[in-house]
DNA sequence: CTCCAAAATAAGAATCATTCGCATTTGCAT
DNA sequence: ATGCAAATGCGAATGATTCTTATTTTGGAG
């Protein structure tokens, strides 16, 4: 499940290298199932003992983002920008505001929508960015609470 | 249509002191119907003659989104963040990525989906940020073009 | 109206995520 | 194996936003 090479093909397809660290990068999007800054991504290969620079995660991720294969997300309120593999199906994820939890969900509501859209004013979509903020089953029960 | 009071009772409400540059920023907000970065509103209100700090437009904008009078938004590909008033009704924005144009929709495609996640997940949504991106009505004709 | 304490502002420094510049290393086609 | 374009390391630079501190303004008490 873990190799130096797993991603070669996929890289090739972007007229991309392949390299330990994009192979690496990769891999770590690929085991935690949910986005991570870069920064959080830098430390999880530092552990996998990947010797990497900060400045190498941020321009693998750009390359990757314009190849299609990497999505990056940012959050309204947060400051830094999140990125998860985009090989899955389209979805889309719930923030919960306490404990900072993200909860992926299948699935995407707005097909429906978006054909509207190109109806009624002419606009061609060719993408969206859905979060959704609230309380998880968890924490719900503190919604009070600082 | 433009005074120096006109929202000394919505500052009110929020305990807040009606101040010459809260409420042209309010007023600048309003006449602009669409969201505006900070240095815009800076920039706006430099035309109009209100000599105010970059500084406290970011500090009024925060304290404002605090009170819940101005909604912040962010897009995932751009850095500043977009500001605009929230008395009005809840909506949404198509942005096109060649003219770099917003174009408001008025009503919201996710109170469905909303509670659907209550059901399912037991995710009590407090909120939620859309936006849409594609082509406006004038530049799909250009799609290819740079 | 005058005066005061609290709140708001100006100006610029500081912060922090992200990007850049350039020297060095690496991948890969030949 | 060789050479060159592509990738990386590392530190500097950038740019949006926040913070610090001195100064000004507001709203209310007297
Ligand atoms: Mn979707
Ligand atoms: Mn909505
Ligand atoms: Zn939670
Ligand atoms: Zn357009």
């Amino acid at each position: 499940m873990s190799g130096k090479d797993t991603y070669k093909d996929l890289l090739k397809t972007g007229n991309l290298k392949s390299t330990k660290h994009r192979n690496a990068l990769l891999e770590t999007l690929e085991q935690s199932g949910l986005p991570l800054t870069a920064e959080e991504l830098f430390l999880r290969l530092k552990e996998k003992n990947v010797s990497i620079s900060l400045s190498t995660v941020y321009r693998i991720l750009e390359t990757l983002v314009d190849k299609g294969f990497v999505i990056r997300s940012q959050l309204a309120t947060g400051n830094k920008a999140l990125y998860e593999l985009s090989h899955k199906d389209h979805h889309h994820h719930l923030h919960c505001v306490r404990c900072r939890q993200i909860f992926p969900v299948d699935g995407c509501p707005l097909e429906d929508y978006e054909q509207l859209l190109a109806d009624r004013f002419g606009f061609t979509v060719t993408g969206h960015n859905l979060e959704v903020f609230g309380y998880c089953e968890k924490c719900k029960d503190h919604k009070q609470d600082g």
